[in-house]
DNA sequence: CGCATTGTTGATCTATGTCAAGGACCGTGG
DNA sequence: CCACGGTCCTTGACATAGATCAACAATGCG
């Protein structure tokens, strides 16, 4: 269980990054961006694999290049709980701070920019630009993160799993068919799901089983599903469902 | 139901401000903050009051100078769920953005230095100072949701009341005595704090009566308690509680 | 072809939401 | 001084959503 892979690209790596015109990244100017990223070491990981938090780490900054993870924390009765899934341009650990309370892990494979905490520190004094997309950032992290609160504390499990399915058009493969209707390709599988919805897989599959049986959705795969009803799905949220 | 009440305070208001040196003003230099203060109107609220969101709103950004508020949201069905209380020091409503999801309520009396989003947003680029300060100040308000988000999420009811009972030492009166016990003020009523751990005010008041009868707290009054054994309150939480 | 991981289904039990009633406290007005 | 209404808190009875445990099916991989 080595600390991580490093990549043969080279730092130089902007130029090939899908997501340089996402996130933090792209609300950078080309000349801060490359400052940046002058500084920032390219590294992957695998699927499941710890990126930072936990015991000894090196408390480095990620930006994400591409692929998803996830922020979560365990209880010592082996409960998890995932708080918040980044995505390819938003950056992660900067906000975790000295004490490491949350771990981070890779979802699928991902590929970041890492940067050391300290260095990041210091370009983050002289770059007014990155203070103020970081700051950007932050706000809509922080917002998304509400969001989960609000599923998690005012819905009850049916709506919960409605609410995911639809916020996931967003950063999740959807293809949406002239009908209205959608297939969207489900990456996390069904113990992240429950872990984030703070519910168990059981739950999951048979709230799924339910939602086929309403005719709101279709069971394609275990991975595939096709969005029947959206204003059904939508149905009693009261919640804005961004897309 | 008018608006606001402004008070016969100046605009001069810093050096009468006893959270200038907390939070955001804290962060500022005093050049800085007097030029953030120049934008600003100092208001006062009383409890309970609508400061921001909801219908017809100026959407301004609020800095907190005194007083408690609440970040919630209601469903169409009544409940409603608290995301995130702030403290003095803090600010309001810039995360807010473009769509108004969350309404902001005074919890106790309050006063804040109102200021208009888009001189705010100006300041944000002119002053590099304040962006930094602000920057920090969301690091802050994530951690703090995303640790609303693990209590709501990973801990049962019982749990979350004692998590919140330590919590709320940082940010009520709290009298600790010598001999490791303390007195707590708590000052959000028997509803919000269960619209807050996502629970109902009936469990709160049988959870408070369990605690007591397992020897963790004695309940002074409905609104104060002395919590009697704080490793038994956080035992089993898995949780860093600062302080 | 095992073997591990992931997903599904069933049976059971309990924590807690809901509804209903009543108590404690406070300010107001007679 | 008391009666009144309001708010806040507490207690009891009851129903049920969903966690837990257990078994098994489906899938993928060496």
């Amino acid at each position: 269980m080595t600390a991580h892979l490093a990549t043969s690209e080279t730092e130089a790596g902007c130029t090939t990054c899908k997501s340089r015109k996402n996130g933090l990244c792209g609300r950078l100017s080309d000349q801060v961006r490359e400052r940046v990223a002058a500084r920032a070491q390219i590294v992957s990981y695998p699927a499941n694999r710890r990126i930072c938090g936990g015991e000894g780490d090196s408390s480095d900054v990620v930006i994400l290049r591409s692929g998803y993870v996830r922020t979560q924390h365990h209880t010592l009765s082996g409960r998890r709980q995932i708080m918040a899934i980044a995505r390819p341009g938003q950056t992660v650990g900067q906000e975790n701070e000295e004490r490491n309370e949350h771990e981070i892990e890779a979802i699928t494979p991902v590929s970041v920019c890492r940067l050391e905490r300290l260095e990041f520190e210091q370009l983050l004094s002289r770059e007014p630009g990155l203070c103020r997309a970081l700051c950007n950032q932050m706000v809509t992290r922080l917002d998304e993160t509400r969001r989960l609160t609000w599923i998690l504390g005012a819905l009850e499990s049916n709506q919960r799993l409605r609410a995911f399915l639809l916020l996931s058009r967003n950063w999740m493969d959807w293809a949406p068919q002239p009908d209205g209707t959608g297939v969207l390709t489900m990456i996390l599988p069904r113990r992240d799901i429950a872990d984030l919805l703070a519910t168990t897989p059981e739950t999951i599959s048979r709230l799924l089983r339910q939602l086929h049986a309403q005719g709101l959705i279709e069971i394609l795969s275990p991975r595939q599903f096709r969005l029947c009803d959206i204003p059904g799905l939508a149905d009693g949220l009261d919640m804005v469902i961004p897309l």
